[in-house]
DNA sequence: CTTCTGACA
DNA sequence: TGTCAGGA
């Protein structure tokens, strides 16, 4: 029995496939030790060493081909490298934590979003500001073609809240949150909202007028447009309707506040 | 039965 | 990166 192994034990022992090894070499980062007259790669304690060697670096993040370059470096260099991958695993984390806080936000406004039986709620929120996105006719329900024309990227743009402002004329503007440019602010203070599901645009305005009746029957003095937040990311929750939130601010100091926090709210017709 | 090369999704 | 063919 040879001291050394063929690709599988070679393999095997370090955790790899077959495959990633031959791509190794053809990668020019690992030779085996010798091939054997049946044209079959054989492996010794050399290669052990440096494929534990290449593998360790892959984990860092350093590509095949920059470990090919890496071969030849002086300590200096190897330094260079490994800020080079610190970098990249830190731009990861920055992503991932990205990601952890959608997911986080999306689950709790799941839990909150519950339009069958608490469809009505006041709620505090913050100013936000608002970028100018797009501009729609009353009557022309968003379709692909104003997608196209006027989005950069689609699927980030649904992966926030996009509000629905009527400028009191018969055009809506779309608009999105921004930290940078401010077309916009909604104040902060007391909301009234409701939650609706939509099969499409065009259900939702039957969920205006009930808006409006459940506004006066509570004696609510609003002001301000009315507000439509389209949060099409809880459509991970199982229905393949349009999440809605229509909001409008409630006048400060309202009469009764409290009364009608404590009273049930009107549910929607069925 | 194992491996090799090459190709492909 | 896995998988498959076809040959050794």
């Amino acid at each position: 029995m040879k001291n050394e192994l063929t690709i599988s034990e070679f393999a095997k022992l370090m955790g790899v496939s077959v495959h990633q090894i031959r791509y190794f070499e053809e990668k020019g980062v690992l030779q085996p030790a010798y091939v054997s007259d049946n044209q079959y790669r054989m492996y010794g304690i050399d290669q052990i060493y440096h494929l534990s060697h290449i593998l360790l670096l892959r984990k860092l993040g350093v590509s095949v081909s920059a470990i090919q370059e890496s071969m030849a470096y002086t300590p200096g260099q190897y330094q260079q490298l490994l800020r080079h991958s610190l970098e990249g695993v830190e731009a990861e984390i920055g992503r991932l934590t990205e990601l952890q806080q959608f997911i986080r936000q999306v689950l709790r406004e799941g839990q909150n979003f519950d339009p069958v039986n608490k469809p009505y709620q006041i709620k505090e929120r913050k100013a936000v500001q608002l970028a100018k996105w797009l501009e729609l006719d009353w009557a022309a329900a968003l379709n692909a073609r104003h997608l196209a024309e006027h989005a950069r990227n689609v699927p980030d743009l649904f992966e926030s809240d996009v509000y629905w402002i009527s400028d009191g004329t018969n055009s809506i503007t779309l608009y999105m949150e921004s930290n940078k440019r401010s077309d916009l602010t909604l104040p902060a203070g007391t909301y009234f909202t409701k939650q609706v599901l939509v099969e499409n645009d065009e259900n939702l305005e039957q969920h205006i007028e009930p808006f409006y009746t459940a506004i006066s029957a509570h004696s609510l003095d609003v002001g301000g447009p009315l507000v439509l937040v389209e949060k099409s990311y809880l459509s991970l929750f199982g229905n393949k309707k349009l999440c809605y939130e229509l909001q409008i601010l409630i006048k400060p100091d309202p009469p009764e506040h409290t009364l009608i926090k404590s009273t049930p709210l009107q549910k929607p017709q069925s």
